[in-house]
DNA sequence: TCCAAGTGGCC
DNA sequence: GTTGTGC
DNA sequence: GCACAACGGCCACTTGGA
């Protein structure tokens, strides 16, 4: 029997209405069984709002923009008729819902009596919609997402949309689905999260549970060509608390400014993966090359860190990597361009034996056994300091030499995303200016009725000008950001524009990790991962920072001189 | 042929 | 990617 | 301690239209 759509939907609203964490835990778990069992894996992703695997290249190619034009024709109003309705709403989603609530369906478009959606039909069209490309496709996309919408009552509707544009915002992302998994079929978490681990992908790893139950969970063994999940670190302020929390018995590594690479070979066959689990093989042949004549072991999966090089061998700045990464054009003629290395840090599997179950010193032990001398694959810097004054030196060192900072790595830990946590720790070094606000945009969602994202401007010193240089959402508390709002619409003549301009009066500190080239600001530079960290209504207008200052603070960070980008 | 808008994926 | 919030 | 939801800048690619 074909579950209703409907279902799912009702299922997404009762997550929202639920703070709970052990209830939303429950409510995933109910979810999943609720349905058919050829309905788990669909329901697994509708509900998370990812509706296909990151390791298969499928994605809609479909957003925010798309569904306003798909509206257009179903209501027979123009955008800015239909946005008049969403006045208030909490989210874009939201905003749907109430149009549909309160426009009737033109008839010539939507047919008036229809069958309720059922949820393997709109996972079908998902992929139907997912499938086309070429030209003419965005219309015939469109078109596809429009039967469904034509069909969807306003809960529907908001749900489609919000896995159209991939934010279901009901408080259960993958984390708790993979608890609903585990509640589901009664095993403990620590399975599931293992399981997960080697499978890569939370459809796959529903139905498997839900259908098989624990004991194949059990048996899975990490794979070759199915990339698995990476262990991240969690982020601590300097060396000593990594030490604290590490009791002294850990390794500390160089952290590189590139992108995390996961590689897989057998014999002469290898393939490469990112973070997310896309394949990018085709992008890096020179790495896979490498992997070829500089990896001694018959089989591996091994991890390291991606970043182009310069001429000179000096790591470049992380956007030189991104011509590189996930190219398909002219791959030969960037390949010289930029060429790129891999810092080397992890060995999972060796000779068809997993080390899944071995130490991170006892991994490193063997990643160094089965990796030859040569120029693009490298090790990571890495040391055992005997003192906390060893451990801060080397960082000291790493900033120096251009890289990000260090990952501490527990020596007696596994590989695994731990529940724990803090068996990998990162530590970045963080650089402070002053900057004035000059403009704020409305939040949504919990941010909703809040001025949320702020315009930072520094000073021209040749124009005497304000130039933005990035924007903030990030370092604020709830309470700030009630008094900010109350602030900003107090300086403003135009409290009603979705970007709301004023004086420069706000002065803030603001934290980042980088300065890098921009193309689209008009100082040509901005300001990488900035957030608020103090207020300082002290200070006056031409006592914050200047452009100047942060290009130079570019060229202290990259070594290479600023010049306006393209 | 080139450009802009839209989308996805890195950090 | 970073941060604050709430369980 | 953990999961989630707020959103940042940049680059590659696709599509549709001038």
């Amino acid at each position: 029997m074909a579950t209703s759509f409907r279902v799912l939907t009702d299922f997404g609203l009762r997550m929202a209405g639920t703070r709970s964490r052990r209830a939303l835990r429950q409510l995933a778990a109910e979810a999943l069984t609720a349905v058919t069992p050829d309905e788990v894996e669909q329901t697994a992703r509708l509900l998370i709002g990812k509706a296909f695997p990151a390791a298969e290249q499928a994605a809609l190619r479909l957003s925010a923009a798309a569904v306003w034009r798909t509206l257009e024709p179903i209501f027979g109003q123009p955008k800015d008729v239909l946005q008049r309705q969403t006045t208030g709403a909490v989210d874009f989603a939201s905003g749907v819902r109430t149009i549909f609530l309160n426009l009737p369906k033109q008839r010539g478009i939507c047919a008036e009596e229809t069958e309720a959606l059922t949820v393997g039909e709109v996972y079908a069209t998902l992929v139907q919609i997912a499938a086309l490309g070429g030209g003419g496709s965005r219309g015939e996309k469109e078109l596809l997402l429009r039967e469904l919408l034509c069909r969807a009552d306003p809960d529907e509707a908001a749900f489609l949309v919000r896995n159209v544009v991939g934010e279901m915002r009901h408080g259960v992302n993958e984390g708790l689905l993979l608890e609903g998994i585990a509640l589901a079929i009664d095993a403990d978490f620590a399975l599931v999260q293992r399981a997960f681990m080697l499978v890569g992908d939370v459809g796959t790893l529903a139905v498997l549970a839900l259908s098989e139950g624990t004991a194949v969970l059990e048996r899975l063994e990490i794979g070759l060509f199915t990339p698995l999940r990476p262990m991240l670190a969690q982020a601590v302020d300097d060396v000593p608390a990594a030490w604290v929390r590490q009791a002294g018995a850990l390794a500390l590594e160089y952290k590189l400014d590139g992108a995390r690479v996961q590689i897989h070979k057998r014999g002469g066959e290898v393939r490469l993966y990112t973070r997310h689990l896309m394949e990018i093989t085709a992008s890096l042949p020179e790495v896979v090359e490498a992997v070829r004549t500089q990896i001694t072991a018959e089989t591996a999966i091994l991890e390291g860190e991606v970043v182009a090089v310069g001429a000179d061998g000096a790591v470049l700045p992380f956007p030189e990597l991104m011509r590189r990464f996930r190219r398909v054009r002219d791959v030969p003629r960037l390949l010289a361009e930029a060429p790129v290395r891999v810092y080397l840090f992890d060995l999972l599997l060796r000779d068809g034996r997993s080390l899944l179950e071995s130490t991170n010193a006892e991994r490193w032990g063997e990643l160094t056994q089965v990796l030859a001398a040569g120029s693009v694959l490298i090790l990571t810097p890495r040391c055992l300091p005997v003192t906390v004054e060893e451990g801060a030196a080397f960082f000291d060192q790493a900033i120096d030499a251009g890289h990000e900072g260090l990952v501490a790595k527990r020596l007696e830990g596994l590989y695994t995303p731990g529940v724990r946590g803090g068996e990998w720790l990162k530590i970045k070094e963080a650089l402070t200016v002053e900057l004035v606000i000059t403009a704020a945009e409305w939040g949504y969602g919990r941010r909703t009725g809040w001025l949320s994202n702020y315009h930072l401007a520094a000073r021209d010193i040749v124009t005497g000008a304000l130039v933005e240089v990035g924007k903030t959402f990030k370092g604020l508390t709830d309470e700030e950001f009630a008094e900010v709002t109350t602030a900003l619409l107090d300086l403003t003549t135009d409290p009603e524009a979705h970007t709301v301009t004023v004086p420069p009066e706000i002065i803030v500190e603001v934290a980042f990790n980088q300065i890098q080239l921009s193309p689209s600001y008009p100082g040509g530079v901005a300001l990488r991962f900035a957030r608020i960290v103090r207020f300082r209504p002290e200070k006056t207008l031409d006592e914050i920072d200047t452009l100047q200052t942060l290009r130079d603070i570019y060229t202290m960070q990259s070594g290479q001189p600023w010049q306006q980008a393209a």
